[in-house]
DNA sequence: GGGCTAACTTAGGAGCCGATAT
DNA sequence: ATATCGGCTCCTAAGTTAGCCC
């Protein structure tokens, strides 16, 4: 990894994964631990610009662990609290779950809003209008278009087709560069229209919905209509002679345990079952599945013996690998079928792809990093657990013979489709539609057209931040510090976390004293600031930057007085950060600053790595190594991959084969010329000319192979997947394919196509974001 | 304004599956 | 025909943000 990556900051980004995190991470279960004894002293903060104000703030913020104030006894109290509190969550955590266990039907919605504007999604579509559907956007301007005979119906007829007379569409957000895009695509679609119906096929399928108008009253959609979601398959208890071991001895579980049991035996091979925490947490819900007579047995983990099981495992995944190509050809039907079946529904005219219409299967909490619930019984979800969300006039999904819904509702303000409350955090889970929807998509568009925004007015913000380094007000300086951080390094805002709910890890907003060191000088920068964390995923961010002076004076002062567990910015929340980002520019948060830097960064790395002269698969590595400078930006890490040494090696064997293939083309040539020296007829010269080019196509292929090994060499920790789903805007990427003539293909695969199928569309070589 | 939490985006890893090597 | 490998899809955990309630 060279300096090309930088954005004009020196630094040096070497977080990293593997042997080096875990001793990372036993380093932090050593301060975890300390940081629990050890409660922030609020009465320690004798900061030297502090205000009034200042004071509430900090007052609530540290509201928990002001009760230390004097440490020793308090410490005691607070811990006590802090049990109390904790029990009070587990409680109404418990509350929560069990009345989602009772299907006492909640009374039904009455949402005016839904009423009122459904009937848009019935509306049947006018024949003679030559294909032209009306597009359920136009709602807002045409409720007069619906009678009350269509509120009973669904739409007759789906919409597969994209509007041919589709007038463009007004988004509010963009600026004018897009209105020649537009007009610029109108002209090819008109083409097109002549092109006859047999190019006409293909292009059916595609909705251009980015050509439509969107919904401005906040709704999300007009009509919905959907399977619901499919259940994970029954339990299916051991056969007789895959034995469980109880110090030593064969036991036979009741179906319940036997089942939880089963989630453990499967998981012996993995990293997981080795841990504390995890096996405790697995014993203690194993237990409440357990017979009375089973619980009296069975205590303690260490005695049961799963391997049995375990093996039963193997073998039948081995034996599904084995199985004929009728039988897998017959799996396969099935899953689709499902797909077919469950995996779309109808949204506004518009058959969509669901992203996840499966129910998580029962199993165990496997959270990441140090997560003190790991191993948790993960509970099997039930149709009364289930709240299905659809219009009110489609048909409503059916809940497996037998069973009942928790809930129907119809609230078309939220996008979701099917919605559960999961049993480890309280938390509910969603089922939701693909990426290459429109509501998905819709949004990622208006995400970029933000960052875009920020474009526009970020050197404004920029200088603003840099004069509240100088504010009088702490709390001021703190946000100032911080936007700085989330600004340069694309660090996340840092949300506070509740302590023991989950792993500890930090964002901007949330680090400690104890993940940053300054150094006055360091080898021959000045003010150099050394990050140490974990964040988002446990991941270690590590990274040493130089800063301006007086972002290093303002470290030093919030460092005053505290202690290592204590918080940097004391005076500072993620609310307290976006509300004033709000404030410098509508629809501005945290996470704009690393979409913006992200798309930035490829933008000018594109610019500055491409080589016009060079061949494809090298302005692809350039390509790659742009997208790379943003993964490093944002911190997207990966275990290298486990077989990554050998990978490596097979591809050093190619690329030895081929040079010696080489060398002898190039013999080879050089062999024909001087036959064509000699004999100087038409054969030899077709001979030279063919041996001529040989040697040029086994160059190209060696160059191909090594550009290769450079760019997995490059990538052995880095994921490129994330960024350039989530943080890259996608016309920056098509522009460049276009400028270039690179098959957008080589950049974006199938998936990735279809999600930002709008940007393929719309996006000319000139775009700039 | 804080606490709570619903809703939605972002994230890395597991494991599947099809292409390619043997 | 079978084994291996690498990319892709799926999975679901872990974040962010807005909005409600008090």
């Amino acid at each position: 990894m060279s300096g090309v990556y930088g954005r004009g900051h020196s630094q040096v980004n070497c977080g990293s994964k593997g042997s080096d995190t875990h001793k990372h991470k036993d380093k932090y279960k050593d301060k975890e631990h300390r940081h629990k004894e050890h409660k922030k002293d609020k009465e320690r903060e004798k900061i030297k610009h502090s205000n009034s104000e200042h004071k509430d703030h900090s007052e609530k913020k540290h509201k928990d662990k002001e009760k230390l104030k004097h440490s020793n006894g308090s410490s005691d109290k607070h811990r006590e609290r802090h049990k109390e509190k904790d029990k009070d969550k587990e409680k109404r955590r418990e509350e929560k779950i069990q009345s989602s266990y009772l299907d006492k039907p909640k009374k039904e919605k009455e949402n005016g809003y839904v009423r009122d504007t459904s009937p848009a999604a019935i509306k049947s579509e006018p024949e003679e209008d030559n294909g032209f559907y009306p597009s359920p956007h136009h709602i807002k301007t045409s409720k007069r278009e619906y009678d009350d005979e269509e509120f009973e119906h669904k739409p007759k007829k789906v919409k597969v087709e994209h509007d041919k007379k589709a007038k463009k569409r007004k988004h509010e957000y963009e600026d004018d560069e897009e209105e020649e895009d537009v007009k610029h695509k109108k002209k090819t679609k008109d083409k097109k229209l002549t092109e006859g119906k047999k190019a006409k096929k293909e292009e059916e399928e595609k909705w251009k919905w980015w050509e439509e108008e969107r919904y401005t009253d906040g709704s999300k959609w007009r009509f919905l209509e959907h399977k619901g979601p499919v259940f994970a398959p029954p339990y299916e208890p051991l056969p007789d002679n895959v034995k469980f071991y109880y110090n030593g001895k064969p036991m036979k579980l009741s179906g319940p345990a036997e089942e939880v049991a089963t989630f453990f035996a499967k998981m012996l091979d993995h990293e997981y079952t080795t841990k504390d925490i995890f096996r405790k947490n697995f014993f203690k819900d194993w237990r409440k599945e357990m017979t009375s007579e089973e619980k009296c047995v069975l205590t303690d983990l260490n005695k049961c013996n799963f391997s049995e099981m375990n093996e039963y495992f193997k073998i039948q995944s081995e034996a599904k690998k084995q199985m004929s190509k009728e039988e897998k050809l017959k799996i396969k039907e099935e899953n689709e079928r499902l797909l077919q079946e469950y995996g779309f529904c109808i949204m506004d005219n518009h058959k969509e792809r669901i992203g996840n219409f499966r129910i998580e299967p029962p199993g165990l909490f496997r959270g990441r990093g140090d997560h003190p619930k790991m191993g948790m019984l993960k509970r099997r979800i039930r149709p009364e657990d289930i709240i299905i969300n659809c219009s009110k006039d489609s048909k409503h999904p059916k809940p497996p013979p037998g069973t009942k819904w928790k809930e129907v509702r119809h609230d078309n303000k939220v996008t979701w489709l099917a919605s559960w409350t999961e049993n480890i955090q309280g938390s509910i889970k969603y089922i939701m539609l693909n990426p290459s929807s429109r509501i998905k998509g819709e949004k990622d568009w208006q995400k970029y057209e933000t960052a875009r925004r920020l474009k526009k007015c970020v050197d404004r913000l920029r200088s603003q931040y840099r004069d509240d380094w100088k504010s009088k007000e702490m709390r001021i300086r703190q946000r100032a510090v911080a936007l700085y951080f989330i600004d340069r390094l694309a660090l996340r805002a840092g949300n506070e976390k509740e302590e023991g709910e989950t792993a500890d890890t930090v964002g901007c907003c949330s680090l400690r004293v104890e993940h940053i060191k300054l150094y006055p000088k360091m080898d021959e920068q000045e003010y150099v600031v050394e990050f140490d964390f974990l964040g988002k995923d446990s991941i270690r961010y590590y990274n040493k930057i130089p800063v301006e002076k007086r972002v290093f004076k303002n470290l030093q002062l919030f460092l005053e007085n505290k202690q290592p567990e204590d918080d940097l910015f004391d005076r500072l929340n993620t609310s307290i950060l976006n509300k004033h980002l709000q404030e410098l520019m509508d629809g501005l948060t945290a996470k704009v600053f690393r979409t913006y830097n992200a798309s930035i960064t490829l933008q000018q790395q594109l610019k500055e790595l491409t080589c016009p002269d060079e061949n494809i698969p090298a302005k692809i590595l350039s390509y790659n190594r742009a997208n790379r400078a943003v993964a490093i930006l944002c911190n997207h890490q990966r275990a290298p991959p486990k077989t990554f040494e050998k990978s490596m090696q097979n591809l050093q064997n190619k690329i030895d084969e081929k040079q010696s293939q080489l060398s002898a083309a190039r013999k080879q040539l050089k062999a024909a010329k001087a036959d064509h020296k000699a004999s100087h007829n038409d054969k030899s010269k077709k001979a030279v000319e063919v041996k001529r080019k040989a040697v040029q196509r086994i160059e190209e292929q060696l160059m191909k192979l090594q550009v290769q090994a450079t760019d997995r060499e490059e990538n052995k920790q880095i994921a490129l997947g994330t960024s350039k789903l989530n943080y890259l805007d996608p016309r920056i990427s098509v522009a460049w394919c276009k400028k270039w003539g690179i098959p957008i293909e080589k950049i974006y695969n199938k998936t990735q196509r279809e999600k930002f199928a709008w940007a393929i569309d719309m996006a000319d070589e000139d775009y700039e974001f």
